[in-house]
DNA sequence: GGCGCAATAATTGGCGCCATTACGCTACGC
DNA sequence: GCGTAGCGTAATGGCGCCAATTATTGCGCC
């Protein structure tokens, strides 16, 4: 055999991944042939891929017409916040309870991974690790859907703000958030541990000045 | 030309539908060569019908094997109606300040609804005027993006505690529960309109034996 | 010179075929 | 008689081609 085989890609993913890294603007349309060349992949897999995002509603189907970029309006922007609030609270107060010394040790790890990030790496590793010790908190909340849930709404709503993200007092803010989270979980206290995610959440928004007042509402 | 073409057809709801209605049973396999005969679609469609309800994790793929229908743990069963009561719950709470006199009455009605198809109606009027009732509710809620959310997941976890439905016992209690949700929506009390939408969605498995105890959590 | 229409070109999308893979049966050996 | 290995069969799934639809460009007309 010429070739080891590429065993599985998830086209999707990294379709995704093009159009957070700017590849493609909201609103542009997204034509086969040109992902297929540029991907090395056959049409078959393209639509398949295309039609999972649609599904996502990252990108939106227009029959005869092709997928193109959805660009979600303040409004509906606003409304995800909303709920990712909703259920990434209720899965860091399920994770609460069982977060030991260990576990918190962990956090700050993770914390501390980012920190490097932000002062210097790649956007992308900033994003992992952002994304790393969310997930870390998460993963102690015994409510396994919920995380599931939480974490596809999340990366739904997730493309369209990271294009702002280069901001540097953003992140530096988005830093400050996890500290601010790790004291509230230290603390025990489910209110303020809300309270703080609540404010992570919507301050990772906040680099767009129209959304900059989202936070104090 | 000789038939009038059909437009459109939904086959993943179709297939969902399928399920169940019981032609299909948890952990069954789902041969394509059967769908595309009893649906009368081709296998192109069926296939990605089959692909967008796995990604809905309606049911199970594995490769170079097949689909079969998800077979959820009992677990997670609970988790899903936990991630359930507080998206439905939150819908609930942000339609209440929205209520008029007029929109009271139409919830009225859609209750009146259900109790006609419990009394004297087919599995699937039940199901549909029961949906009704509580989209029409949700549909008040200034959030677009949380009821969306909510409905799907609603959706996605409606499959398997369908199949146990057609007791009379829970269907009435059931019908209760959208009357005790009305009241609750007429005093005004976001926590006694909580309290009723959890007891009613949580009810809604209570036909279970196993799942009875887990309303008194 | 501008607008509308029609022909052309490009892109999407439906569908069938064939290779790959897993399962079930049978035959052989121990 | 039982376990195992090999083969036959049937199902999945990857891929390319062709029809349907739409954007675009050029031409004719007002």
């Amino acid at each position: 055999m010429t070739r080891a085989a590429p065993p599985k890609r998830h086209l999707a993913a990294e379709i995704a991944a093009a159009i957070r890294s700017g590849d493609y603007r909201a609103g542009e349309w997204l034509r086969q042939v040109d992902l297929e060349e540029s991907l090395g992949a056959t049409r078959f897999d393209i639509r398949a891929a295309l039609a999972e995002l649609a599904l996502r509603q990252t990108v939106e189907h227009v029959p005869n017409r092709g997928f193109r970029v959805a660009q979600p309006d303040r409004q509906r922007l606003r409304d995800m916040l909303a709920v990712r609030v909703l259920l990434e609270c209720e899965a860091a107060l399920g994770a609460l309870p069982r977060l030991d010394e260990a576990a918190l040790r962990l956090l700050e790890r993770k914390a501390d991974a980012f920190d490097h990030a932000v002062a210097d790496g790649t956007t992308t590793s900033q994003s992992a690790t952002n994304l790393d010790f969310h997930d870390t908190l998460y993963g102690f909340a015994p409510n396994r859907a919920l995380v599931e849930v939480a974490v596809e709404i999340r990366d739904r709503a997730r493309l369209w703000p990271l294009v702002l993200w280069p901001s540097v007092r953003a992140l530096r803010r988005s830093a400050e958030g996890h500290r601010d989270i790790l004291a509230a979980l230290r603390s025990g206290d489910p209110a303020r541990v809300a309270q703080s995610v609540r404010a992570h959440i919507l301050g990772s928004a906040a680099n767009d000045p129209d959304l900059e007042k989202l936070v104090q509402d």
